[in-house]
RNA sequence: GCGCCCGUAGCUCAAUCGGAUAGAGCAUCGGCCUUCUAAGCCGAGGGUUACAGGUUCGAUUCCUGUCGGGUGCGCCA
């Protein structure tokens, strides 16, 4: 609907120049929102506010020049001049309902377009190191990162989903020295145990498996425990495959799937890192100082250089980082977006400087970052810090285990990424009118219901009597339900192009909303046939809607709610 | 000290690349269950959008500064 009102406007304009009153060079952009208040129409354009300079008018005055030009066209009832130069433009009733037989026959594809060309996109996320069980913000990364690759997709992209393994460097070493602690009887407390070891009960259970001599299959391996707590080496390599697995696990119950999981120390293996240092050095954007090899990232727009190889010969972090940066460029993604938390912004200036250090024709921003802010867990009203398993975080399995896949990931991507967010694991458990994810899905569910109830009576729902009669949709709600479908595509684009699933959510929130209220008000099943089957129709697209947005964001829309009594 | 994020109703958060009277939910108060699921609906109160300037037809949004919260600032990853 926007799309025709907006080429509605820009045959006016071209109008408008033919006949001298805008420059021919004029090109105003030109955009239609929908309107917050009804009494402004269903849709509405500040075209004159924005072009009435260019014509040398006030905005009112042009405003008129523009709603007199406006060629006839068959979708508008009228359009009127309001407040300081707005044009509000009526649709007809068929115009907007004309929504819904495009959803009915779009079924799960209507909402999605194509401007990303099935070109290639590569979202790495989570990335944790395989050092402990994943946490609450690992799982803010999941959803956002899923919820990301969804929307990609949505927006005709080809999406690779990938995850980073750190399993190369001091942090596993440190994870190996906690185990083989445990392993030889000793606890956090023994004058023995590592500076900095791993505290969580995890470890204990680890070193159990390890002296049990359990097999783990991960992904790409599988480690048999040696049962010798002098193997340092056998513990390490069992550790990670462990708690890879674990990882897996919290991953497989969250429902986030990756396409690609990237070991840094293949990077190693493969000479990469190696052969990313010579080309940085031949570039010349090294230099030596102090037994340590720096790179010149201040030439890049960082505030100091940094060192890439340590004065014991080892890299730093960022190099393996920078190499991997250039393997995903070769790999062939123009177009690479990595969603971490916000911890760790300091390293985008320095993969981006390494990048271009290279002088690989990579594009200076690439790549793209979403970073994440904190979340903070609440429960009875007091913030909780510690889970038992892992000792100094509350995990993502926890949460979990206490409010549902649903609402987990809910909670997890609904709010700006850029925002802290507090998760209250009393508000996602409760099965109630406060929680936004079983309102939405109790719109879903309740629309299955009409059908269930017609089927009862021994009425069936006839879908082309139903699209036929649309225009029998007469009440305000109709329309504004049949409005808020139509938003449903532009959310999908606009989500998509921010990288801000929570717009989805809210959206959601926002059309279930609607529904509720329709719904209590006007009673579906009605005696008159005809009616019935429009009514009927326009809550199926409401429903299909719901359940094309559920699915963006990972969430079940169930047929029926499982009622708290029931429990 | 420097970088980044944030500051909107008592609380948790929205606000569609700058749009009209800043919106929801919770909490508070008042209505609605012989009617398709009350896990719901309708209504009321509640705001100097941290503060001060600037840009313009118009600013929660963009710019500058101040204050406050968070986070990062290692030859750790």
């Amino acid at each position: 609907m926007k799309q025709e009102l907006s080429q509605l406007i820009q045959q006016t304009i071209d109008l408008l120049k033919e006949a001298g009153k805008l420059p021919a060079d004029a090109a105003p952009k030109i955009m239609v929102d929908n309107t917050k208040d009804k009494a402004h129409g269903d849709y509405a354009s500040n075209i004159a506010m924005v072009s009435a300079k260019l014509a040398g008018m006030n905005p009112r005055q042009w405003a008129e020049e523009i709603v007199n030009a406006l060629p006839q066209s068959p979708i508008l009832t009228k359009a009127e001049i309001a407040g300081p130069g707005f044009i509000n433009f009526f649709v007809t009733e068929a115009a907007s309902f004309a929504v819904v037989e495009d959803i009915l026959n779009n079924t799960d594809q209507f909402g999605r377009n194509n401007s990303g060309q099935g070109q290639k996109v590569q979202v790495e996320f989570v990335s944790a190191n395989p050092t402990g069980p994943l946490h609450v913000g690992h799982g803010r990364g999941a959803a956002v990162g899923d919820c990301i690759c969804r929307l990609l997709e949505a927006n005709g992209w080809d999406v690779t989903r990938e995850f980073y393994y750190n399993d190369a460097g001091a942090q596993i070493n440190n994870l190996a020295l906690s185990v083989q602690a445990r392993c030889k009887g000793l606890g956090p407390d023994d004058a023995a145990w590592p500076e900095d070891g791993y505290r969580g009960d995890y470890i204990v259970d680890l070193a159990n498996s390890f002296m049990a001599g359990d097999t783990i299959e991960s992904a790409d391996q599988n480690f048999t425990g040696t049962k010798d707590a002098d193997d340092l080496e056998a513990i390490r390599h069992f550790a990670v495959a462990y708690l890879r697995r674990e990882q897996d696990l919290d991953l497989k119950a969250f429902e986030v799937d990756f396409d690609v999981y990237f070991l840094e120390s293949s990077l190693y293996e493969d000479g990469k890192v190696e052969a990313a240092v010579q080309t940085l050095i031949k570039n010349g954007y090294t230099y030596e100082d102090g037994g340590a090899l720096w790179l010149k990232t201040t030439e890049f727009g960082d505030d100091k250089d940094r060192v890439m190889r340590k004065k014991d010969g080892g890299y730093t972090y960022f190099v393996p980082d920078v190499a991997y940066h250039l393997d995903k460029w070769q790999r062939g993604f123009g177009r690479v977006i990595n969603e971490q938390g916000a911890d760790h912004h300091s390293t985008i200036t320095r993969v981006r400087a390494g990048l271009q250090a290279l002088k690989a024709d990579i594009p200076a921003g690439f790549p793209d970052y979403v970073l994440h802010q904190m979340v903070t867990v609440m429960k009875g009203g007091e913030e909780v810090k510690i889970s038992k398993r892992a000792g100094s975080y509350v995990t993502l399995r926890d949460l979990i285990d206490e409010v549902g896949r649903d609402a987990t990931r809910y909670f997890l991507a609904a709010r700006a990424p850029s925002s802290q967010l507090t998760f209250d694991i009393d508000l996602a458990r409760s099965q109630s009118n406060d929680n936004p994810v079983y309102y939405i899905q109790y719109a879903h569910a309740r629309i299955c219901s009409i059908l269930r109830k017609m089927n009862e009576q021994g009425l069936q729902w006839d879908k082309a009597n139903g699209l036929n009669k649309l225009e029998l949709l007469s009440e305000d709600q109709e329309k504004l339900l049949a409005n808020a479908l139509a938003r449903f595509p532009e959310v999908i684009k606009v989500a998509g192009e921010n990288n801000t699933p929570h717009q989805v959510a809210n959206y959601l929130y926002e059309l279930a909303s609607e529904f509720h209220g329709y719904y209590n008000n006007h009673k579906t099943i009605v005696d008159d046939a005809d009616l019935r089957d429009a009514r009927v129709t326009l809550t199926q697209a409401v429903r299909q809607v719901l359940a094309n947005g559920l699915d963006l964001l990972g969430i079940s829309a169930p047929e029926e709610m499982i009622s708290p009594e029931a429990e």
